[in-house]
RNA sequence: GCGGAUGUGGUGAAAUGGUAGACACGCCACUUUGAGGGGGUGGUGGGCGUAAGCCUGUGCGAGUUCGACUCUCGCCAUCCGCACCA
């Protein structure tokens, strides 16, 4: 009998769909593991063989775990909301929720060919209104709520208002936009706007004005993930800075939770450290500078990490978009500081990025005060100042920064050098290591003595005192397009007012075209009746981050109308175990979630701080493009080793009729018009093709669709070959060479148990040698999968069945195990052998077989081993051997073996003539 | 500039500090079947040699060690992230 993968295919994923094989329900008896894939955004161009990857590791991880005793829950679903289905719609005038339904047909139809185990009754699509309720209504318990800073959480914003209405602002450490400050009684004065506008500056999801990423593109504001340089991820169009007022999450509140939980979580270090970067953590001071600009004073505040070179300050700088930039430009310098603020306005970020190190500035015509020394330094104003981050405005010492030092250079600004012996006639100084001088009280410390003591004054004279600033900014969460989750806020009088949560869902209403309105609102001023009692409801959409967020609590309990996960499923499920994906996500979705459910958390809805334990970025699959080499002026193609010896232009093939690098010149005549008469000039009878290494994408015609690879070899083939392709976490390009060395070895396999005439398998005793080759294998995949190590253990697979084969094993006491523990890899074939082997139910509820140690050896010895006349080693060896067979080995017989003792791996390795060693694990 | 990762045959890649290149692709030879991208056996880092064998070899250079692809330091190269963050 043929190993016949197609028909076991089809035969098997029909069976766990019909028999629900990998539904679950929280079941107390078992452990829980919960393992999540990232899910997809469902594009029009349907999966490629890049896109299971992870899905594949998933995958066995999940049987493997199931086998192993779990339940497991392993769930699956899509982010349906998105720029691409709405700009799709803009062109055709197609709903985006009907072509949003049709490819997400389409990529269930791949997935499911694919065999994955996943749970499909927990679906989640985040553009269904069942689900977007609960973004909803997370978003409007976050209107409702503050952020604590000494509790470290949020509350309830009522609380809030209490505390106002008894001790004013200064009642609460509350995180906020700009600082207030009032007493009770002023609050209590307050209408109920005044309050609502105060309250806004409170709230964890808010509305006020930022500078955004705009993209006149998208017609759309960006949040900074989705920007890189200059341009917008979604399109590449270009994008700019704007003063706009937008919804936001205050996620900067959890700025150093976010970084300190890092610590417990199982993720990559470059994955941490990125997450690091993105939330920037700075200690340092606050200080307060007078400033003069001619008729008033002003406190100045500025942010410093380098409070021990305040001696050296000869300058200070604003950011152009700095609100003391007004305050502070005296009238003889307005019209010079206008122009300039004109000049920096216009430049995009592109040309920012561009212009990098091209020093710019004016003087405001102010001067400000050195708190410590009392001198009088002018204030300038330069856009290599951001205002984005600490309070836009800095006290510049040219001598230990290189960025005041090419300013001061450029504008002739003195330098006054601070560390003992250093030259700063070239460059400034920035290491933080030396001997403080020209410093006052700080003159002879070391830098790193004098940073806390110069804070240690600072604070003590009421000059400032220590803060630590974050690079994390307020997540912008508004945009101004069509295809999103609608928020549920109407204004009532200038009021922004929540609807009430049994409301819930606000749907997304009907539109006659899916652009902005002519008066420039987003497209959702067109929708008729979008009101509440004829007060307008907002007309922004969630970005898409919003429906992302909290998915993996939805699949613990995807039909709860009540809740958006019930107590019990969450205190079952309690997060994500195994989160698997790509690293693009590192400073958007996964930021973004932790927040979220920190946010849930101090509300006591979920029991968890940390949505995902472990976390695994697969690798990208690239292309692998095929190149044709037509000569110049001809229909003629000359083969890859001879190409050099004519003119030839190199094209771009489809590899899906290159078979190994040959082409199919058949198929090729047949691939286009143009082709049909061409000739080939051929090496050895073959037309060889070159090839690159590019991007999976259509234009380049290197796009394998994974339909096409099940097709020919199987969803098993397919699986074990992604598997086998390299280190799961590494890029890799897809290479069809050596698929038939995967699907060789599972007709192999095919074969240990059939021949020609039926099953061959008998119930013969096995042999040592079997049982030995078995339980290596064990041992070794167990250890493989656990380590994620999945092309190792793929290899293990090829080993040891090379061995049974060639013992020609087909005893059921080996060939049961190997069929259980190829599973996961494999599924739909090693569910047709263990039905064949007599077993009624599903494979995925076999149990992982155990090692057996037949080869333990009992006690240790301990030799001394000596070379050239010395003792160099303590050799233990497992078992007890003559001297002279020690020595023997040593010296002779070189040799390498394993043994078992007490449970351990003991390795003996024997070099010849030279020396033994022995590794204990 | 800062941070992280990687560097091994013609190719994808293996190697708890212990015989480097397992396994697979490709290639070569032989073999089997009535051909259909069939099955099997053997070979395959480089150099020298008919051969047994010898020399050499994990980006470069040092170091630690009886022993280094592996650990330490310094270079070089590639990839990824961040980037005027005070």
């Amino acid at each position: 009998m043929e190993y016949n993968f197609r028909e076991i295919e089809k035969k098997w994923q029909a069976r766990w769909a019909a028999e629900k094989t990998f539904e679950v329900r929280e079941d107390p008896s078992k452990p829980k593991y919960y393992v999540l894939d990232m899910f997809p955004y469902p594009s029009g161009a349907g999966l490629h063989v890049g896109h299971p990857l992870g899905y594949i590791a998933s995958d066995i991880y999940s049987r493997y775990k199931r086998l192993c005793g779990f339940n497991v829950l392993h769930p699956m679903g899509y982010d349906a909301f998105g720029l691409p289905a709405e700009q799709y719609a803009i062109q055709t005038g197609q709903h985006p929720a009907v072509t949003t339904a049709k490819n997400i047909a389409r990529y269930r139809e791949q997935l499911d060919r694919l065999g994955f185990s996943y749970d499909w009754s927990r679906e989640v699509r985040t553009c269904d209104p069942a689900y977007y309720k609960w973004t909803q209504w997370a978003f409007l318990k976050m209107f409702a709520s503050w952020y604590d800073n000494d509790a470290q959480k949020a509350r309830p914003i009522s609380e809030l208002e209490q505390i106002f209405s008894e001790k004013g602002s200064a009642g609460a450490n509350a995180a906020c936009g700009e600082e207030m400050n009032f007493s009770a009684e002023e609050w209590n004065a307050m209408n109920d706007k005044e309050k609502a506008d105060v309250l806004m500056n409170f709230r964890i999801a808010y509305q006020g004005v930022t500078s955004v990423n705009w993209c006149p593109g998208l017609g759309t504001v960006l949040a900074n993930d989705e920007v890189k340089e200059g341009y917008s991820v979604r399109g590449g169009f270009p994008v700019e800075q704007k003063k706009m007022t937008q919804w936001q999450l205050r996620v900067s509140a959890y700025a150093g939770r976010l970084l300190d939980d890092l610590e417990e979580l199982d993720w990559s270090d470059s994955l941490k450290d990125m997450q690091r970067n993105w939330i920037g953590r700075s200690q340092g001071a606050e200080m307060i500078f007078k400033a003069y600009n001619g008729d008033k004073e002003y406190d100045m505040k500025i942010f410093t990490t380098r409070a021990d070179t305040v001696f050296g300050v000869t300058f200070m700088v604003l950011a152009p978009e700095s609100d003391w930039v007004e305050k502070l430009t005296s009238a003889d310098q307005k019209k010079v500081v206008d122009e300039y603020l004109a000049y920096a306005k216009k430049k995009t970020e592109r040309e920012r990025i561009a212009e990098t190190r091209k020093v710019t500035g004016v003087f405001s015509g102010s001067y400000a005060i050195n708190p410590l020394t009392g001198e009088k330094v002018p204030v300038w104003i330069s856009e290599y100042v951001l205002a984005g981050y600490g309070t836009g405005a800095i006290m510049a010492v040219p001598a230990h920064d290189s960025r005041d030092y090419a300013f001061a250079k450029t504008f002739g600004l003195p330098i006054i050098p601070l560390i003992e012996g250093c030259d700063v006639s070239e460059s400034s100084f920035d290491a933080k290591e030396g001997i403080m001088c020209n410093s006052g009280f700080l003159n002879g410390m070391t830098v790193k003595e004098a940073i806390p003591a110069a804070i240690d004054y600072v604070e003590a004279h009421g000059i400032g005192h220590r803060k630590i600033n974050y690079r994390l900014r307020d997540a912008i969460f508004s945009r101004q397009r069509y295809w999103g989750e609608p928020f549920p806020i109407y204004f009532k009088d200038g009021i922004a007012t929540p609807m009430a949560e049994d409301s819930l869902p606000l749907e997304l209403p009907e539109v006659d075209k899916f652009l902005p309105t002519e008066s420039g609102e987003p497209p959702l001023g067109r929708a008729a009746g979008w009101n509440v009692d004829g007060y307008p409801i907002e007309k922004s959409t969630m970005p898409g981050f919003a429906g992302s967020s909290a998915y993996y609590l939805r699949y613990m309990d995807p039909h709860n109308d009540k809740a958006l996960v019930s107590r019990e499923a969450d205190e079952y499920w309690r997060n994500v175990d195994l989160y698997i994906g790509g690293t693009e996500h590192a400073t958007g979705h996964l930021i973004y979630s932790r927040f979220w459910n920190k946010f849930l958390y101090d509300l006591g809805y979920v029991c968890e701080k940390e949505p995902f334990r472990k976390l695994i970025n697969q690798g990208m699959i690239q292309g692998r493009s095929n190149f044709v080499y037509r000569i110049v002026n001809t229909n003629t193609f000359v083969s890859y080793g001879l190409k050099d010896s004519y003119e030839t232009t190199e094209i771009h093939v489809d590899v899906n009729i290159v078979h190994n690098d040959r082409l199919d010149m058949d198929a090729f005549r047949k691939w286009m018009p143009d082709f049909a008469d061409a000739e080939f000039i051929l090496e050895n009878g073959e037309y060889i093709c070159g090839y690159g290494i590019e991007k999976m994408s259509k234009s380049m015609y290197n796009v394998v669709n994974p339909d096409m690879v099940c097709d020919t070899y199987g969803a098993d083939t397919l699986r074990l070959y992604e598997m086998f392709l390299g280190p799961l976490e590494q890029s890799k390009p897809w290479d069809t060479k050596g698929i038939d060395g995967v699907h060789r070895f599972l007709k192999r396999v095919w074969r240990m148990f059939y021949d020609k005439d039926g099953l061959i398998v008998t119930d013969e005793a096995p042999s040592p040698q079997e049982l030995k080759t078995l339980h290596k294998l064990i041992a070794k995949i167990k250890e493989d999968i656990e380590a994620f190590s999945f092309n190792t253990a793929v290899s293990a697979f090829m080993i040891a069945v090379n061995e049974l084969y060639e013992q020609k094993c087909n005893k059921r006491a080996v060939l049961e195990p190997l069929v259980i523990l190829l599973s996961p890899f494999a599924p739909h074939i090693s569910e047709e052998l263990w039905a064949a082997l007599g077993h009624s139910g599903s494979i995925s509820f076999a149990a992982f077989p155990e090692y057996v140690a037949e080869y333990t050896v009992e006690s240790a010895c301990t030799y001394a081993v000596s070379f050239n006349g010395k003792t160099r080693f303590t050799l233990e060896l497992p078992k007890a051997m003559p001297k002279d067979e020690v020595e023997r080995n040593v010296l002779e017989n070189p040799l390498s073996a394993k043994y078992i003792a007490d449970g351990k791996v003991v390795k003996v390795i024997v070099v010849p003539g030279k020396i033994v060693n022995i590794v204990v694990k």
